[in-house]
DNA sequence: AGCACGCCGACT
DNA sequence: GTCGGCGTGCTC
């Protein structure tokens, strides 16, 4: 019997796009976008079909092991859109393609494949075999056609409370389900979607379909079994579902859109709102972002025209009674936390009966000790941060890699033996709190707490009592469905905002107006106050909250001025690996590379390579390059080729961020 | 990314 | 004399 042989690409990062030929009987027929399993190197790896191909000449090849249930596959136009998504995020063609397969999908020995008589549909989809890159296949022209459909707009920017936006996407989900086409409704965490859910059952009298990673397997694999059959038509889940297989799809919506968690962290590295606009224009629906504070991004794609806006009527929202900005820079300061201002505000609050959150970005007692004889401070052996002290199991703690100690008797340089803490986080301010307010029940909610205990035990007790305060973190945003506070004091937002990043100012803006809207969401009568403690009392993501216009327009005219994005494209190029030199070594090599792809041009500007933000984490030395420049397709070229002709030496990661832009 | 092959240093 | 470091290269 004769064979036929098949290009797979396999999923292995570091392969990128490289096709490997295997063998199948000649009567067994693959589609293209098949997923199969391999034999591959000493072991095994899962892959994709990409075209039908002569038999190599010069190479053994291997027999595909086993096909993935082919009722799975995907359509063919996401297959495309998932090539033209690899190379919008520098990514392997392979990983987009294995977001659109459910988990767990059964597979069958390839011996047991018993061939459909070649239909119709599955000879089409062979189309594109042949010699040409996967990436070439529907490859997308320049631009979105979003943009091209003149006067035409397909796509909103909702900016108002939860209410409002959620009162716009019922209208637009049932104008597309009365038009018989696909939903998806992608919101930033899986605690979202319950009420979310109930609110599109309540309205439309629809269930969603629900999709999120907190499913069982077989749960996930059925309901994306449904929607591929076209049983379903309205998904709702978290990130990973703006790739669910909906047939004719209509609407796209990502709420939160400004959310950092829309983007994946690992491969491919993603942003859900940005799939979100891509995919949308790809299928010709229409894509809604909803925020109660956009991202500076979205906004100014707005005000070009490119996306309509929808702006809730800011009268109905209640009104902050207070709300203050205190200056950590005036003069005659008292050391400690909270300023006298902060104080009396509480005082007033609790005297009140009334509840209060104190905000710190910074959990522990103290981010450092330092040798108060050589000034040594006590570092993390795998990362290079210093260590955080915890005071309430008396030990250092890393905050990047979790690595565990205690306080050295003596210092490891010098001998000394007397520590200074600097730089202090919420277990110190709860130290403080207790001194000044003996009297007020006070609850702590960190990371550190949530190894215990729940935040909705936590919670639950805090809303109990009053007065009461809650010493938080970050964690806190997860859950401000759960509070009731009628004050917000913001303790400190000076290490975000010194940052350098080009979203740092963003960040802090969308930090400090969550945190504001957690105080004006109170539900009690009377007064709600909301005051922020800085060093920056003038910086405009500071004041911004107050004017939000005024922080986009600011910052845009910075923006404007360095052309980041939305005035340009930014890509991130890390490097990584176990010995220094060599990582510098790939990080040197592929900016030379780029340097002489670019020729002196002003194509491309290339900054760097220089050391990571954090040169060390868990072992692994980082160096970082950015390429900026208007010029997408130039920017994607570059990485795309410099990748292919630098040798990166072995032991060394490269990896790409791609910030949004769209 | 894994995983083997291959060539120079410390050891029983 | 052998064990073992990791530097280099390949995976159909």
């Amino acid at each position: 019997m004769s064979d036929a042989y098949f290009d797979v690409i396999v999923d292995v990062p570091a392969l990128r796009d490289r096709r490997f030929t295997y063998r199948v009987r000649e009567s067994v027929f693959l589609p293209y976008g098949a997923k199969v399993h391999v034999p591959f190197g000493r072991g095994q790896a899962d892959g994709y079909v990409v075209g039908r191909v002569q038999e190599p000449e010069g190479v053994e090849t291997k027999e595909i092991l086993a096909v993935y249930d082919t009722r799975f596959l995907p359509p063919l136009h996401l297959l495309s859109f998932g090539c033209m998504l690899a190379r919008h995020y520098c990514a392997p063609v392979a990983s987009v393609w294995s977001c659109f397969w459910p988990p767990r999908v059964p597979k069958k020995p390839v011996s047991k494949v018993v061939s459909p008589c070649h239909p119709p549909e599955v000879a089409r989809r062979d189309a594109g075999v042949g010699n040409e890159e996967v990436r070439d296949l529907e490859r997308p022209g320049e631009g979105l056609s979003f943009l091209r459909r003149a006067g035409e707009r397909t796509g909103y920017l909702i900016w108002g409370s939860r209410e409002f936006r959620w009162r716009f996407y019922i209208q637009k989900i049932k104008e597309a389900l009365e038009d018989k086409r696909g939903v998806i409704v992608v919101v930033p965490e899986v605690k979202r979607i319950e009420s979310a859910s109930k609110i599109l059952e309540a309205d439309l009298g629809s269930k969603a379909a629900i999709l999120h990673s907190g499913l069982s397997d077989a749960v996930r694999r059925r309901t994306w079994f449904e929607i591929l059959e076209g049983q379903r038509c309205l998904v709702l889940g978290t990130r990973s579902c703006v790739f669910s297989p909906v047939k004719d799809l209509g609407l796209i919506i990502v709420d939160e859109e400004e959310s950092e968690s829309h983007r994946a962290e690992d491969l491919p590295r993603y942003s859900a709102a940005e799939v979100a606009m891509l995919r949308a224009d790809w299928e010709n629906a229409a894509v809604i972002l909803g925020s109660s504070h956009p991202s500076v991004v979205r906004y100014s794609r707005a005000c070009a025209g490119r996306l309509l806006l929808v702006r809730e009527d800011r009268s109905s929202l209640t009104p902050l009674v207070r709300s203050q900005v205190i200056d950590l820079l005036a003069k005659g300061r008292r050391r400690g936390l909270i300023t006298k201002e902060m104080y009396e505000e509480l005082k007033c609050v609790f005297d009140g009966g009334k509840r209060a959150l104190l905000f710190l970005n910074r959990r522990g007692t103290s981010s450092a000790i330092i040798c108060l004889d050589c000034g040594h401070a006590v570092t993390c052996k795998r990362c290079s941060v210093s260590l955080s002290y915890h005071a309430k199991k008396r030990e250092l703690l890393c905050h990047i890699c979790g690595h565990r100690q205690p306080v050295p008797d003596v210092c490891p340089v010098c001998g000394g033996y007397r520590w200074k803490l600097v730089g202090a986080g919420t277990e110190r301010v709860e130290e403080e709190f207790k001194k000044k307010f003996p009297q007020v029940p006070l609850f702590r909610l960190d990371q550190d707490v949530l190894e215990e205990s729940s935040a909705e035990s936590v919670l639950s007790s805090f809303l109990q009592s009053s007065p009461a305060c809650l010493v938080t973190t970050q964690v806190v945003l997860g859950y401000d469905d759960l509070l009731d506070v009628e004050a917000v004091g913001v303790l400190s937002c000076d290490s975000l905002l010194n940052l350098s990043d080009f979203r740092a100012s963003e960040r802090v803006f969308h930090l400090l107006s969550d945190l504001m809207e957690v105080a004006r969401s109170a539900q009690s009568e009377g007064r709600t106050s909301f005051l922020i403690q800085t060093y920056n009392r003038s910086h405009r993501a500071v004041q911004g909250v107050f004017d939000p216009e005024d922080f986009y327009r600011q910052e845009l005219d910075s923006r404007r001025f360095l052309r980041y994005p939305p005035f340009g494209h930014l890509f991130k190029v890390e490097f990584s690996g176990k010995s220094p030199e060599r990582v510098r070594e790939a990080a040197l090599s592929f900016a030379a590379k780029c340097e002489e792809l670019e020729g002196g041009g002003e194509v491309v500007e290339i900054l760097g390579p220089c050391p990571a933000q954090i040169p060390k984490v868990r072992g692994q030395h980082r160096w970082q390059l950015a390429l900026k420049g208007q010029d997408r397709e130039a920017l994607t070229d570059m990485c795309e080729t410099a990748a292919s002709k630098t040798v990166l030496p072995s032991g060394v990661k490269i990896s790409f961020e791609v910030e949004d832009s769209l």
